[in-house]
RNA sequence: CGGGGAGUGGCGCAGUCUGGUAGCGCACCCGGCUGGGGGCCGGGCGGUCGCAGGUUCAAAUCCUGUCUCCCCGACCA
Protein backbone atom coordinates (compact mmCIF):
# COMPACT_ATOMS: atom_id res chain seq x y z
CA UNK A 1 0.00 0.00 0.00
CA UNK A 2 0.99 3.49 -0.90
CA UNK A 3 0.57 6.19 1.45
CA UNK A 4 1.94 9.52 0.32
CA UNK A 5 -0.13 10.97 -2.41
CA UNK A 6 3.05 13.53 -3.37
CA UNK A 7 3.02 13.71 -7.13
CA UNK A 8 5.98 13.36 -9.24
CA UNK A 9 5.23 16.98 -10.65
CA UNK A 10 5.50 18.68 -7.14
CA UNK A 11 9.05 17.23 -5.77
CA UNK A 12 11.68 19.86 -7.18
CA UNK A 13 14.68 17.76 -8.12
CA UNK A 14 14.64 14.78 -10.60
CA UNK A 15 15.97 11.94 -8.75
CA UNK A 16 12.89 12.68 -5.86
CA UNK A 17 10.76 12.56 -9.12
CA UNK A 18 12.03 9.48 -10.38
CA UNK A 19 11.96 8.20 -6.81
CA UNK A 20 8.43 8.71 -6.42
CA UNK A 21 7.72 7.07 -9.89
CA UNK A 22 9.42 3.78 -9.12
CA UNK A 23 7.71 3.49 -5.94
CA UNK A 24 4.07 4.59 -7.50
CA UNK A 25 4.51 2.66 -10.29
CA UNK A 26 5.18 -0.41 -8.37
CA UNK A 27 8.75 -1.37 -9.49
CA UNK A 28 10.95 -1.73 -6.75
CA UNK A 29 11.36 -0.75 -3.09
CA UNK A 30 14.43 -0.36 -0.99
CA UNK A 31 14.96 -3.76 1.05
CA UNK A 32 15.79 -4.40 4.41
CA UNK A 33 19.40 -4.98 3.24
CA UNK A 34 21.51 -1.45 3.37
CA UNK A 35 21.49 -0.36 -0.39
CA UNK A 36 19.57 -3.24 -1.59
CA UNK A 37 16.21 -3.37 -3.08
CA UNK A 38 13.33 -5.24 -3.45
CA UNK A 39 12.14 -6.08 -7.32
CA UNK A 40 8.36 -5.60 -7.69
CA UNK A 41 6.48 -7.42 -9.78
CA UNK A 42 5.54 -4.77 -12.43
CA UNK A 43 9.07 -3.91 -12.62
CA UNK A 44 10.19 -7.31 -12.42
CA UNK A 45 8.18 -8.24 -15.76
CA UNK A 46 10.04 -5.00 -17.40
CA UNK A 47 13.11 -6.57 -16.83
CA UNK A 48 11.96 -10.49 -17.92
CA UNK A 49 11.46 -8.38 -20.79
CA UNK A 50 14.80 -6.74 -21.63
CA UNK A 51 15.90 -10.04 -20.83
CA UNK A 52 14.14 -11.53 -23.72
CA UNK A 53 14.73 -9.01 -26.12
CA UNK A 54 18.48 -9.06 -25.26
CA UNK A 55 19.21 -12.77 -24.62
CA UNK A 56 17.82 -13.34 -28.48
CA UNK A 57 19.99 -10.68 -29.61
CA UNK A 58 23.09 -12.26 -27.91
CA UNK A 59 22.51 -16.11 -28.80
CA UNK A 60 21.76 -14.91 -32.62
CA UNK A 61 25.77 -14.09 -32.49
CA UNK A 62 27.02 -17.38 -31.84
CA UNK A 63 26.60 -17.46 -27.95
CA UNK A 64 25.03 -19.86 -25.21
CA UNK A 65 24.64 -19.62 -21.84
CA UNK A 66 25.75 -20.62 -18.61
CA UNK A 67 26.24 -20.59 -14.85
CA UNK A 68 28.91 -19.55 -12.84
CA UNK A 69 29.18 -19.56 -8.83
CA UNK A 70 27.96 -16.79 -6.82
CA UNK A 71 30.82 -17.30 -4.27
CA UNK A 72 34.76 -16.92 -5.63
CA UNK A 73 37.50 -17.87 -3.16
CA UNK A 74 39.46 -15.03 -2.14
CA UNK A 75 42.86 -16.36 -4.15
CA UNK A 76 41.00 -16.76 -7.45
CA UNK A 77 39.77 -13.07 -7.32
CA UNK A 78 43.36 -11.71 -6.71
CA UNK A 79 44.71 -13.54 -9.38
CA UNK A 80 44.80 -10.60 -11.88
CA UNK A 81 45.78 -7.56 -9.88
CA UNK A 82 43.95 -4.64 -11.48
CA UNK A 83 40.74 -6.68 -10.76
CA UNK A 84 41.36 -7.15 -7.36
CA UNK A 85 42.01 -3.42 -7.11
CA UNK A 86 39.61 -2.01 -9.04
CA UNK A 87 37.18 -3.68 -7.07
CA UNK A 88 38.51 -4.20 -3.35
CA UNK A 89 36.72 -1.30 -1.69
CA UNK A 90 33.48 -2.78 -2.84
CA UNK A 91 33.22 -6.67 -2.30
CA UNK A 92 31.29 -8.66 0.18
CA UNK A 93 33.28 -11.32 1.77
CA UNK A 94 32.32 -14.50 3.71
CA UNK A 95 34.24 -15.13 6.24
CA UNK A 96 32.19 -17.40 8.26
CA UNK A 97 29.43 -20.43 6.93
CA UNK A 98 28.64 -24.17 8.42
CA UNK A 99 29.46 -22.61 12.12
CA UNK A 100 33.00 -22.13 11.19
CA UNK A 101 35.58 -19.48 10.05
CA UNK A 102 36.46 -20.25 6.72
CA UNK A 103 40.53 -21.43 6.14
CA UNK A 104 39.62 -19.38 2.90
CA UNK A 105 37.48 -16.33 2.62
CA UNK A 106 34.84 -16.44 -0.37
CA UNK A 107 34.18 -13.01 -2.02
CA UNK A 108 31.05 -12.49 -3.18
CA UNK A 109 31.19 -11.79 -6.95
CA UNK A 110 31.62 -8.46 -8.26
CA UNK A 111 31.97 -9.97 -11.39
CA UNK A 112 32.13 -13.55 -12.34
CA UNK A 113 35.52 -12.98 -14.29
CA UNK A 114 37.82 -14.25 -12.24
CA UNK A 115 36.03 -17.46 -11.61
CA UNK A 116 34.81 -17.68 -15.21
CA UNK A 117 38.44 -17.35 -16.86
CA UNK A 118 40.40 -19.13 -14.48
CA UNK A 119 37.48 -22.22 -15.48
CA UNK A 120 38.23 -21.31 -19.06
CA UNK A 121 42.00 -21.97 -18.22
CA UNK A 122 41.22 -25.60 -18.61
CA UNK A 123 38.09 -25.94 -20.93
CA UNK A 124 40.07 -24.23 -23.77
CA UNK A 125 43.49 -26.93 -24.89
CA UNK A 126 43.31 -26.00 -28.92
CA UNK A 127 42.64 -23.51 -31.21
CA UNK A 128 39.67 -25.81 -32.52
CA UNK A 129 38.16 -24.61 -29.26
CA UNK A 130 38.42 -20.93 -30.28
CA UNK A 131 36.27 -19.05 -30.13
CA UNK A 132 35.06 -19.82 -26.96
CA UNK A 133 31.87 -17.74 -26.87
CA UNK A 134 29.09 -17.79 -23.44
CA UNK A 135 27.05 -15.80 -21.97
CA UNK A 136 25.51 -15.59 -18.15
CA UNK A 137 22.39 -14.14 -16.96
CA UNK A 138 23.02 -13.82 -12.74
CA UNK A 139 23.26 -11.21 -9.84
CA UNK A 140 26.50 -9.40 -8.80
CA UNK A 141 27.29 -7.69 -5.08
CA UNK A 142 29.00 -4.56 -4.82
CA UNK A 143 28.93 -2.33 -1.96
CA UNK A 144 29.01 1.15 -3.42
CA UNK A 145 29.00 4.36 -1.18
CA UNK A 146 25.78 5.29 -2.90
CA UNK A 147 23.36 3.00 -3.70
CA UNK A 148 20.48 4.58 -6.04
CA UNK A 149 17.20 2.39 -6.35
CA UNK A 150 17.25 0.74 -10.09
CA UNK A 151 20.80 2.51 -11.07
CA UNK A 152 23.51 1.90 -8.69
CA UNK A 153 22.14 -0.96 -5.69
CA UNK A 154 24.32 -3.20 -3.81
CA UNK A 155 23.32 -6.06 -5.28
CA UNK A 156 21.79 -5.95 -9.33
CA UNK A 157 20.97 -8.42 -12.18
CA UNK A 158 23.01 -8.37 -14.85
CA UNK A 159 24.27 -10.00 -18.13
CA UNK A 160 28.06 -10.79 -18.27
CA UNK A 161 29.51 -12.23 -21.82
CA UNK A 162 32.84 -14.02 -22.00
CA UNK A 163 34.82 -15.02 -25.00
CA UNK A 164 38.27 -16.06 -25.78
CA UNK A 165 39.33 -15.96 -29.51
CA UNK A 166 42.85 -16.76 -31.09
CA UNK A 167 43.57 -13.63 -32.40
CA UNK A 168 43.54 -9.96 -31.03
CA UNK A 169 41.55 -8.68 -34.42
CA UNK A 170 39.15 -11.41 -33.72
CA UNK A 171 38.75 -10.63 -30.05
CA UNK A 172 38.15 -6.88 -31.40
CA UNK A 173 35.46 -7.72 -34.09
CA UNK A 174 33.67 -9.52 -31.60
CA UNK A 175 33.99 -7.10 -28.92
CA UNK A 176 32.39 -4.56 -31.43
CA UNK A 177 29.65 -6.96 -32.80
CA UNK A 178 28.62 -7.21 -29.52
CA UNK A 179 28.81 -3.60 -28.87
CA UNK A 180 26.63 -2.68 -31.75
CA UNK A 181 24.59 -5.53 -32.99
CA UNK A 182 23.54 -6.22 -29.48
CA UNK A 183 23.75 -2.99 -26.94
CA UNK A 184 23.29 -0.59 -29.72
CA UNK A 185 20.69 -1.80 -31.82
CA UNK A 186 18.84 -3.29 -28.48
CA UNK A 187 18.73 0.84 -26.68
CA UNK A 188 18.12 2.55 -30.25
CA UNK A 189 15.51 -0.37 -31.31
CA UNK A 190 13.47 -1.73 -28.57
CA UNK A 191 13.81 1.10 -25.60
CA UNK A 192 14.29 3.63 -28.16
CA UNK A 193 17.23 6.03 -26.63
CA UNK A 194 19.40 8.03 -28.44
CA UNK A 195 22.88 7.03 -27.44
CA UNK A 196 26.41 7.68 -27.93
CA UNK A 197 29.22 4.91 -28.69
CA UNK A 198 32.90 5.47 -27.88
CA UNK A 199 35.82 4.28 -25.98
CA UNK A 200 36.24 5.01 -22.72
CA UNK A 201 39.41 6.99 -21.86
CA UNK A 202 42.30 5.32 -19.88
CA UNK A 203 40.96 6.62 -16.91
CA UNK A 204 37.56 5.72 -17.15
CA UNK A 205 38.45 1.92 -18.83
CA UNK A 206 37.62 -1.32 -16.65
CA UNK A 207 40.44 -2.33 -14.69
CA UNK A 208 42.15 -5.01 -16.88
CA UNK A 209 41.24 -4.14 -19.99
CA UNK A 210 42.83 -2.89 -23.08
CA UNK A 211 40.12 -1.02 -24.53
CA UNK A 212 36.13 -0.54 -23.16
CA UNK A 213 33.38 0.40 -25.52
CA UNK A 214 30.45 1.87 -23.88
CA UNK A 215 26.91 2.89 -24.92
CA UNK A 216 26.01 6.32 -22.82
CA UNK A 217 22.62 7.64 -22.86
CA UNK A 218 21.38 11.28 -21.74
CA UNK A 219 18.62 11.26 -19.02
CA UNK A 220 16.11 13.93 -18.86
CA UNK A 221 18.17 15.96 -16.83
CA UNK A 222 20.99 16.26 -19.46
CA UNK A 223 23.19 13.73 -16.85
CA UNK A 224 24.88 10.73 -18.47
CA UNK A 225 24.09 6.97 -17.82
CA UNK A 226 26.32 3.96 -18.43
CA UNK A 227 23.71 2.24 -20.31
CA UNK A 228 26.64 -1.17 -21.30
CA UNK A 229 29.80 -1.97 -21.79
CA UNK A 230 32.08 -4.39 -24.08
CA UNK A 231 35.43 -4.59 -23.11
CA UNK A 232 38.75 -5.59 -25.02
CA UNK A 233 40.41 -7.48 -22.50
CA UNK A 234 44.15 -7.95 -25.00
CA UNK A 235 46.02 -11.11 -23.18
CA UNK A 236 45.87 -9.44 -19.87
CA UNK A 237 43.63 -11.36 -18.19
CA UNK A 238 44.58 -14.78 -20.24
CA UNK A 239 48.22 -14.53 -18.62
CA UNK A 240 46.54 -13.56 -14.86
CA UNK A 241 44.59 -16.97 -15.51
CA UNK A 242 47.08 -18.70 -18.23
CA UNK A 243 44.56 -19.72 -20.48
CA UNK A 244 46.33 -20.64 -23.06
CA UNK A 245 45.89 -23.24 -26.50
CA UNK A 246 47.78 -25.00 -28.98
CA UNK A 247 47.89 -23.30 -32.25
CA UNK A 248 47.69 -25.42 -35.40
CA UNK A 249 51.41 -24.80 -35.68
CA UNK A 250 51.74 -26.71 -32.24
CA UNK A 251 52.58 -23.47 -30.53
CA UNK A 252 51.73 -22.15 -27.47
CA UNK A 253 49.68 -19.03 -27.48
CA UNK A 254 47.84 -16.94 -24.99
CA UNK A 255 44.24 -16.45 -25.32
CA UNK A 256 42.65 -12.61 -26.48
CA UNK A 257 39.17 -12.09 -24.30
CA UNK A 258 36.73 -9.91 -24.20
CA UNK A 259 33.82 -9.64 -21.55
CA UNK A 260 30.80 -7.08 -21.76
CA UNK A 261 27.63 -6.65 -19.25
CA UNK A 262 24.52 -5.09 -18.57
CA UNK A 263 22.39 -4.91 -15.91
CA UNK A 264 19.13 -3.44 -14.23
CA UNK A 265 20.37 -0.64 -14.10
CA UNK A 266 18.51 -0.23 -17.57
CA UNK A 267 14.96 -0.38 -16.27
CA UNK A 268 16.43 3.30 -14.36
CA UNK A 269 17.60 4.57 -17.14
CA UNK A 270 14.69 3.85 -19.19
CA UNK A 271 12.88 5.63 -16.90
CA UNK A 272 15.14 8.53 -16.27
CA UNK A 273 15.04 8.93 -20.08
CA UNK A 274 11.69 8.80 -21.17
CA UNK A 275 9.56 9.53 -18.21
CA UNK A 276 8.11 12.18 -17.25
CA UNK A 277 5.60 14.29 -14.76
CA UNK A 278 3.16 11.21 -14.84
CA UNK A 279 5.04 8.59 -14.73
CA UNK A 280 7.11 6.07 -16.42
CA UNK A 281 6.65 5.83 -20.77
CA UNK A 282 7.36 2.36 -21.46
CA UNK A 283 8.45 1.83 -25.42
CA UNK A 284 5.79 -0.86 -26.77
CA UNK A 285 8.44 -3.31 -27.38
CA UNK A 286 8.98 -4.16 -24.21
CA UNK A 287 5.97 -3.01 -22.52
CA UNK A 288 5.09 -6.19 -20.09
CA UNK A 289 1.25 -4.43 -20.88
CA UNK A 290 1.01 -2.52 -24.32
CA UNK A 291 -2.44 -1.67 -23.95
CA UNK A 292 -5.50 -1.62 -21.60
CA UNK A 293 -8.61 -1.43 -21.88
CA UNK A 294 -10.82 0.18 -19.74
CA UNK A 295 -13.93 -0.27 -18.53
CA UNK A 296 -15.54 3.13 -17.52
CA UNK A 297 -18.95 1.59 -16.64
CA UNK A 298 -19.59 -1.74 -15.79
CA UNK A 299 -22.96 -1.75 -17.36
CA UNK A 300 -23.53 -4.98 -19.60
CA UNK A 301 -22.88 -3.53 -22.95
CA UNK A 302 -20.00 -1.78 -21.76
CA UNK A 303 -18.61 -4.83 -20.70
CA UNK A 304 -19.73 -6.53 -23.63
CA UNK A 305 -17.74 -4.15 -25.24
CA UNK A 306 -14.68 -4.45 -24.27
CA UNK A 307 -15.00 -8.20 -23.81
CA UNK A 308 -14.75 -7.80 -27.99
CA UNK A 309 -11.96 -5.34 -27.86
CA UNK A 310 -9.79 -7.35 -25.38
CA UNK A 311 -10.27 -10.41 -28.01
CA UNK A 312 -9.65 -8.44 -31.40
CA UNK A 313 -6.45 -7.01 -30.20
CA UNK A 314 -5.42 -10.70 -28.78
CA UNK A 315 -5.74 -11.83 -31.71
CA UNK A 316 -3.48 -9.64 -33.47
CA UNK A 317 -0.67 -10.03 -30.90
CA UNK A 318 -1.19 -7.24 -28.75
CA UNK A 319 0.02 -7.58 -24.72
CA UNK A 320 -3.09 -6.83 -23.35
CA UNK A 321 -4.84 -6.36 -20.31
CA UNK A 322 -8.39 -5.10 -19.25
CA UNK A 323 -9.09 -3.25 -16.18
CA UNK A 324 -13.29 -3.11 -15.69
CA UNK A 325 -13.22 -2.85 -12.26
CA UNK A 326 -15.53 0.14 -11.78
CA UNK A 327 -15.60 0.44 -8.32
CA UNK A 328 -12.39 2.18 -8.05
CA UNK A 329 -12.78 5.36 -9.21
CA UNK A 330 -12.23 5.87 -12.70
CA UNK A 331 -9.16 8.86 -12.27
CA UNK A 332 -7.59 6.46 -10.14
CA UNK A 333 -7.63 3.67 -12.50
CA UNK A 334 -6.50 5.78 -15.32
CA UNK A 335 -3.25 7.36 -13.19
CA UNK A 336 -2.35 4.19 -12.25
CA UNK A 337 -1.91 2.70 -15.73
CA UNK A 338 -0.37 6.22 -16.90
CA UNK A 339 2.17 5.69 -14.06
CA UNK A 340 2.80 2.08 -14.99
CA UNK A 341 4.01 3.89 -19.03
CA UNK A 342 1.41 1.23 -20.63
CA UNK A 343 1.74 2.61 -24.02
CA UNK A 344 -2.10 2.88 -25.38
CA UNK A 345 -5.20 3.12 -23.66
CA UNK A 346 -8.52 2.03 -25.55
CA UNK A 347 -11.40 3.77 -23.33
CA UNK A 348 -14.78 2.10 -23.59
CA UNK A 349 -17.72 3.72 -22.08
CA UNK A 350 -21.92 4.10 -22.55
CA UNK A 351 -20.81 7.80 -24.57
CA UNK A 352 -18.81 6.08 -26.56
CA UNK A 353 -20.54 3.37 -27.43
CA UNK A 354 -23.46 5.53 -28.53
CA UNK A 355 -21.40 7.25 -31.31
CA UNK A 356 -20.16 3.35 -32.08
CA UNK A 357 -16.55 4.46 -31.53
CA UNK A 358 -13.85 3.67 -28.64
CA UNK A 359 -11.36 5.85 -27.37
CA UNK A 360 -7.68 5.25 -28.38
CA UNK A 361 -5.04 7.14 -25.79
CA UNK A 362 -1.21 7.54 -26.50
CA UNK A 363 0.60 7.42 -23.52
CA UNK A 364 3.72 9.12 -25.30
CA UNK A 365 2.08 12.15 -26.45
CA UNK A 366 -1.54 12.56 -24.75
CA UNK A 367 -2.86 11.91 -28.04
CA UNK A 368 -6.71 10.63 -28.06
CA UNK A 369 -8.54 9.40 -31.17
CA UNK A 370 -12.05 8.40 -31.51
CA UNK A 371 -12.22 4.84 -33.63
CA UNK A 372 -14.98 2.46 -35.27
CA UNK A 373 -15.48 -0.15 -32.52
CA UNK A 374 -14.37 -2.80 -34.90
CA UNK A 375 -10.90 -0.72 -36.03
CA UNK A 376 -9.75 -0.94 -32.90
CA UNK A 377 -6.97 -3.46 -33.96
CA UNK A 378 -6.12 -1.81 -36.26
CA UNK A 379 -5.58 1.68 -34.18
CA UNK A 380 -3.63 0.15 -31.57
CA UNK A 381 -1.13 -1.32 -33.71
CA UNK A 382 -0.70 1.83 -35.82
CA UNK A 383 -0.51 4.10 -31.76
CA UNK A 384 1.82 1.52 -30.86
CA UNK A 385 3.99 2.04 -34.09
CA UNK A 386 3.76 5.80 -33.26
CA UNK A 387 4.42 5.64 -29.69
CA UNK A 388 7.94 3.62 -30.31
CA UNK A 389 8.73 6.29 -32.97
CA UNK A 390 7.55 8.86 -30.96
CA UNK A 391 9.89 8.03 -27.84
CA UNK A 392 12.68 7.17 -30.03
CA UNK A 393 12.61 10.64 -31.87
CA UNK A 394 11.92 12.46 -28.08
CA UNK A 395 15.47 10.85 -27.33
CA UNK A 396 17.02 12.21 -30.03
CA UNK A 397 15.62 15.45 -30.58
CA UNK A 398 16.28 16.17 -26.22
CA UNK A 399 20.09 14.72 -26.50
CA UNK A 400 20.83 16.37 -29.32
CA UNK A 401 19.45 19.97 -27.97
CA UNK A 402 21.60 19.55 -25.18
CA UNK A 403 24.44 18.17 -26.98
CA UNK A 404 27.12 21.47 -27.77
CA UNK A 405 30.42 21.65 -29.71
CA UNK A 406 32.76 23.41 -27.52
CA UNK A 407 36.88 24.27 -27.36
CA UNK A 408 37.85 24.76 -24.18
CA UNK A 409 37.48 22.43 -20.96
CA UNK A 410 36.16 25.44 -20.00
CA UNK A 411 33.10 25.31 -21.62
CA UNK A 412 32.61 21.86 -21.51
CA UNK A 413 32.27 22.48 -17.92
CA UNK A 414 29.95 25.29 -18.46
CA UNK A 415 27.68 23.07 -21.01
CA UNK A 416 27.80 20.36 -18.80
CA UNK A 417 25.40 21.78 -16.53
CA UNK A 418 22.81 20.60 -18.41
CA UNK A 419 23.75 18.70 -21.39
CA UNK A 420 26.86 16.93 -22.88
CA UNK A 421 29.96 18.90 -24.55
CA UNK A 422 31.80 17.71 -27.60
CA UNK A 423 35.30 18.75 -26.88
CA UNK A 424 38.52 17.71 -28.88
CA UNK A 425 40.33 15.22 -27.12
CA UNK A 426 43.41 17.04 -28.13
CA UNK A 427 42.19 20.10 -26.30
CA UNK A 428 41.29 18.15 -23.31
CA UNK A 429 44.07 14.95 -22.76
CA UNK A 430 44.42 13.58 -19.19
CA UNK A 431 45.02 16.95 -17.56
CA UNK A 432 42.34 18.25 -18.95
CA UNK A 433 40.18 15.17 -17.81
CA UNK A 434 40.78 15.81 -13.98
CA UNK A 435 40.38 19.00 -14.39
CA UNK A 436 36.63 18.30 -15.66
CA UNK A 437 36.53 15.42 -12.87
CA UNK A 438 37.18 18.84 -10.25
CA UNK A 439 33.91 19.83 -11.28
CA UNK A 440 31.97 16.58 -11.34
CA UNK A 441 32.18 16.49 -15.10
CA UNK A 442 33.64 13.09 -16.83
CA UNK A 443 34.84 12.11 -20.37
CA UNK A 444 31.92 9.79 -21.11
CA UNK A 445 33.63 8.01 -24.09
CA UNK A 446 35.67 9.09 -26.94
CA UNK A 447 33.95 9.43 -30.78
CA UNK A 448 35.68 9.88 -34.24
CA UNK A 449 34.81 12.97 -36.05
CA UNK A 450 31.82 11.52 -37.25
CA UNK A 451 30.44 9.63 -33.89
CA UNK A 452 31.97 6.17 -34.22
CA UNK A 453 33.81 4.35 -31.86
CA UNK A 454 37.40 4.72 -32.87
CA UNK A 455 39.19 1.75 -34.05
CA UNK A 456 42.76 2.32 -31.79
CA UNK A 457 41.46 4.76 -28.39
CA UNK A 458 44.40 6.30 -28.33
CA UNK A 459 44.20 7.85 -31.63
CA UNK A 460 44.55 11.38 -32.36
CA UNK A 461 41.71 13.61 -33.57
CA UNK A 462 39.36 11.86 -31.81
CA UNK A 463 35.91 13.84 -29.95
CA UNK A 464 35.69 13.61 -26.24
CA UNK A 465 31.97 13.60 -25.06
CA UNK A 466 31.84 15.02 -21.70
CA UNK A 467 29.30 15.15 -19.37
CA UNK A 468 27.98 15.13 -15.67
CA UNK A 469 26.88 11.27 -14.58
CA UNK A 470 24.65 8.61 -12.71
C1' C B 1 36.11 9.86 7.00
C1' G B 2 34.53 15.38 6.21
C1' G B 3 30.07 18.81 5.94
C1' G B 4 24.69 19.41 6.75
C1' G B 5 19.70 17.71 8.39
C1' A B 6 15.88 14.68 10.72
C1' G B 7 13.59 11.32 14.63
C1' U B 8 5.84 13.08 16.79
C1' G B 9 -0.59 7.38 14.89
C1' G B 10 0.62 2.71 9.13
C1' C B 11 2.92 6.79 5.63
C1' G B 12 4.12 12.21 4.93
C1' C B 13 4.43 16.33 8.12
C1' A B 14 3.13 20.83 11.63
C1' G B 15 3.81 22.03 16.67
C1' U B 16 9.77 23.13 19.72
C1' C B 17 12.20 29.66 19.17
C1' U B 18 8.12 31.92 23.50
C1' G B 19 6.86 24.95 28.49
C1' G B 20 0.27 24.60 30.03
C1' U B 21 -5.12 18.62 28.20
C1' A B 22 -0.88 16.25 20.90
C1' G B 23 -2.73 18.37 15.68
C1' C B 24 -3.16 18.15 10.06
C1' G B 25 -3.08 15.49 5.20
C1' C B 26 -3.09 10.57 3.22
C1' A B 27 -4.33 5.56 4.34
C1' C B 28 -7.90 2.53 7.19
C1' C B 29 -13.31 1.52 9.18
C1' C B 30 -18.83 2.96 8.93
C1' G B 31 -22.97 5.59 6.31
C1' G B 32 -24.61 8.28 2.16
C1' C B 33 -24.14 10.79 -2.55
C1' U B 34 -21.38 10.00 -6.89
C1' G B 35 -18.81 7.88 -11.12
C1' G B 36 -15.63 10.17 -18.86
C1' G B 37 -8.76 11.93 -14.86
C1' G B 38 -6.08 10.57 -7.85
C1' G B 39 -14.51 12.66 -6.49
C1' C B 40 -17.78 14.84 -2.35
C1' C B 41 -20.32 15.11 2.59
C1' G B 42 -20.81 13.23 7.51
C1' G B 43 -19.10 9.99 11.45
C1' G B 44 -15.08 6.93 13.55
C1' C B 45 -10.35 3.81 14.96
C1' G B 46 -5.40 4.84 15.84
C1' G B 47 0.30 8.23 18.99
C1' U B 48 3.86 6.57 26.68
C1' C B 49 6.38 12.73 20.66
C1' G B 50 13.83 7.69 19.18
C1' C B 51 16.06 6.30 24.16
C1' A B 52 18.07 7.63 29.21
C1' G B 53 18.63 11.19 32.84
C1' G B 54 17.87 16.30 34.66
C1' U B 55 15.22 21.28 35.52
C1' U B 56 9.96 22.58 36.63
C1' C B 57 3.65 22.80 39.85
C1' A B 58 3.80 21.25 34.62
C1' A B 59 8.28 18.97 29.19
C1' A B 60 7.15 16.89 22.23
C1' U B 61 8.95 21.91 23.69
C1' C B 62 14.39 23.80 28.11
C1' C B 63 19.39 21.22 29.71
C1' U B 64 22.89 16.84 29.50
C1' G B 65 24.02 12.30 27.45
C1' U B 66 23.02 8.52 23.94
C1' C B 67 21.13 5.71 19.68
C1' U B 68 19.30 5.62 14.77
C1' C B 69 18.27 7.32 9.95
C1' C B 70 18.70 10.61 5.67
C1' C B 71 21.23 14.14 2.34
C1' C B 72 25.97 16.27 0.05
C1' G B 73 31.48 14.92 -1.11
C1' A B 74 35.40 10.80 -2.09
C1' C B 75 33.52 5.12 -4.94
C1' C B 76 30.53 3.33 -9.13
C1' A B 77 27.27 -1.52 -14.14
Amino acid sequence: MTSTTRLPSQSADFPAWYGEVVRQAGLAESSAVRGAMVIKPYGYAIWEAIQRELDARIKATGHENFYFPLFVPASVLSREGRLIEGFAPEVAVVTEAGGKTLSEPLVVRPTSEALIWSTYARWIQSYRDLPLLYNQWGNAVRWEMRPRILLRTSEFLWQEGHTAHATREDAAAYARQIHFDVYLAFLRDVLGLHVFVGAKTAMERFAGAINTMTCEAMMRDGKALQMATSHELGQNFARAFDIEYTDAEGERQLCWTTSWGSSTRMVGGLIMAHGDDAGLRVPPAIAPIQTVVVAVKDDDETLAAVERAEGALRDAGVRVRVDRDASTGLGRRLTEWDLKGVPVRVEIGPRDLKEGVVTVVRRDSGEKAAVPVDGVAAAVAEALEAAQRGLAEESRARTEAHTRDVATVEEAIEVAADGFARLPWSACGPDGERRLNEHAVSIRCLQTADGGVPGDPEAGDLVAIAGRAY
